[in-house]
DNA sequence: GCAGGGATTGTTATCGCTAACATCACGGAC
DNA sequence: GTCCGTGATGTTAGCGATAACAATCCCTGC
């Protein structure tokens, strides 16, 4: 028996015409067919889906993105950085998006100056992306974002909440420092120390803010601000200071990791949390109920961010403009580490 | 004077099309003068660059990747966690992917089973991404890739160590266990004990067979093993029991955040640290300085992690099926949570 | 019995690009 | 002077989908 050498066909994924022609139909009935439009006869539909089947058909988003001019990704801007709120918040936008049937593109900046950020915008729009999120926690980050022309979708998250007619979604930090504060106060506090993020954080600011409110409300002083970074090591060296001035019996650290860095300091100093000194934290991050002493903090829904990041982003890319800002208000946690001042 | 409606162009983007027409030249040389091909004229190429300009064009990917074929998209496959690991890995790999013009697209699964993994590596083939990238560190996620068909390179990280012919890039948690274990019993202990990662993690197996591993070599008695989640809630748990146990001086917690735990249960039951006993961690992340004390740790390069990773994959993308495993070999970071044992 | 209309399906054009081949001008070899 | 090779450019043909329109088919109403 004569072996024919079998035509070596190209390794071709198979098109829509190869379904079209094994279910017997025309390809734009199975393009029909894909797309859900009503007026295909039932059994054409059978016939149409088990040819995909047969040839584990999938249709090329490449040409369905040239034709229509639509594509399903999201691109998204974010900080190269492991800081708890921003990929807390980045995951959960993942997640959300995916499970609206986006796929996102994330474009890590080193920096969050104007250049980097107006860059990676670029990015994102040379790949046609349908929408973008930038997650833009500085004022240059911010501010770079008014020059992104109007052609695509944009929303900014944890922008400048005193901006006006942007798409924006915030978390409500001075609602949170207000609540962190009053907390201490209310536990029989004179005053709060605060130990704060970088200052041209927009949620570093409005956490000032929120703390400032709170003990002029009550009446209280306003003590003199240690700034941090964010990282433990800040919270760390301002816990230094802090732990050496007897006066100070409750701090409010703008964040968790430097909430950390603070109760340290307190520690080698031999100041007791919270018997001498009260310690509140901002994030909640998962490990907070195991520092020493368990981390009284405030939670920010990032689930929620996240969701109403997506809802306003869908609602620019339908053409909507009309979308107010968004805003998310965080929770107090109550842990171990506030307690009545001593005396 | 009658006002003529200015026809209403469809804001159509420019297409290369338009950019030929302005430069004077066909399409077809723009094309060459945009994907560096060799046979332009100099004046024509700055002629084509500055209608480019003008226009603010910018080639249409979709157009692109339809007629080649090809896609500059990277799929990653990972779980849906703040684990510190992971996304540490996948933030050095965004931006290692970034810096050679490849686009990544991350889908998170909730679980690392392989349903969910299988389903994740579905969605980038459809996408038709030109490589995938799975952080696959449980045997369920590990034997997920299996499945998988072998027309679309893909390179898994954190998989089976044992895994044979596979395409992995892995951290040796052996070695790094080793060091931490070695470096106890090197300050005088007479054992080390160990509070491991979740038993279906390569990760957490990889580390537990180094301890012991180290603990045997010297002769040592290998006490049991409590087993974690990773989380700091769970190196509590077990540092309650340690806690009670005067005889164990030297805890190897299988991450950073279970040593965290760990601490808090030792500080709980007033046993000094570093004095009564030492702890020493994993993953050195950024607040290790910070615990109470700063914590003696082991630290893995994500960045070349994820540097190996990406040249791995490339290897596969060009069609390169020989390219052996690559490890990344951990390194011993000491700070104040180990001294000689008591008495 | 025949027009009208909706349901169903097919045909053709098009999206914006690259690959392959065609064309043209020019200059040196014989 | 003719021929041919080479550089520079243009022309044509798809890639694989959707959109718009055309063509059937079949059923209803009068």
């Amino acid at each position: 028996m004569e072996e024919t050498a079998a035509p070596v066909r190209a390794p071709r994924e198979p098109a829509m015409s190869d379904v079209a022609k094994l279910a017997g139909v025309s390809h734009q009935t199975v393009s029909r067919v894909l797309n859900g439009h009503p007026n295909v006869r039932r059994q054409t539909q059978l016939r149409v889906r088990a040819a995909i089947e047969e040839l584990g058909y999938r249709p090329n988003r490449a040409a369905r993105t040239l034709v229509t001019g639509r594509s399903h990704l999201i691109g998204v801007v974010t900080q190269n950085s492991t800081l708890y709120g921003p990929s807390s918040l980045l995951a959960s936008f993942e997640l959300a998006a995916a499970a609206r049937g986006f796929v996102v593109s994330v474009r890590r900046v080193r920096e969050l100056d104007r250049a980097s950020i107006t860059a990676a915008v670029e990015h994102h729009r040379d790949q046609r992306v349908a929408g973008i999120v930038v997650i833009a926690p500085t004022g240059p980050a911010d501010a770079a974002l008014s020059e992104v022309p109007g052609d695509v979708p944009l929303v900014a998250v944890d922008g400048d909440p005193g901006r006006r007619g942007a798409a924006l979604v915030t978390v409500d930090q001075e609602a949170g420092a207000r609540a962190a504060t009053s907390h201490l106060l209310a536990a029989g506090h004179r005053t709060v120390w605060h130990v704060s993020g970088p200052e041209d954080w927009f949620d570093a600011a409005g956490r000032v803010r929120g703390w400032q409110h709170a003990l002029r409300e009550a009446g209280a002083e306003v003590p003199p601000v240690s700034t941090g970074d964010w990282s433990a090591a800040s919270g760390y060296r301002a816990g230094q200071l802090l732990a050496r001035m007897p006066e100070v019996t409750a701090v409010f650290a703008a964040n968790d990791h430097q909430a950390l860095g603070v109760l340290r300091a307190l520690a080698e100093r031999g100041r007791r949390v919270p018997e001498e000194v009260s310690v509140v934290g901002f994030d909640d991050v998962p490990e907070a109920p195991y520092f020493i002493p368990p981390l009284t903090t405030v939670r920010p829904d990032f689930d929620a961010v996240a969701e109403q990041t997506l809802a306003l982003l869908l609602d620019r890319m339908a053409g909507g403009d009309e979308a107010p800002p968004r805003t998310i208000t965080p929770a107090l946690v109550e842990r171990a580490s506030v307690a009545p001042p001593p005396g």
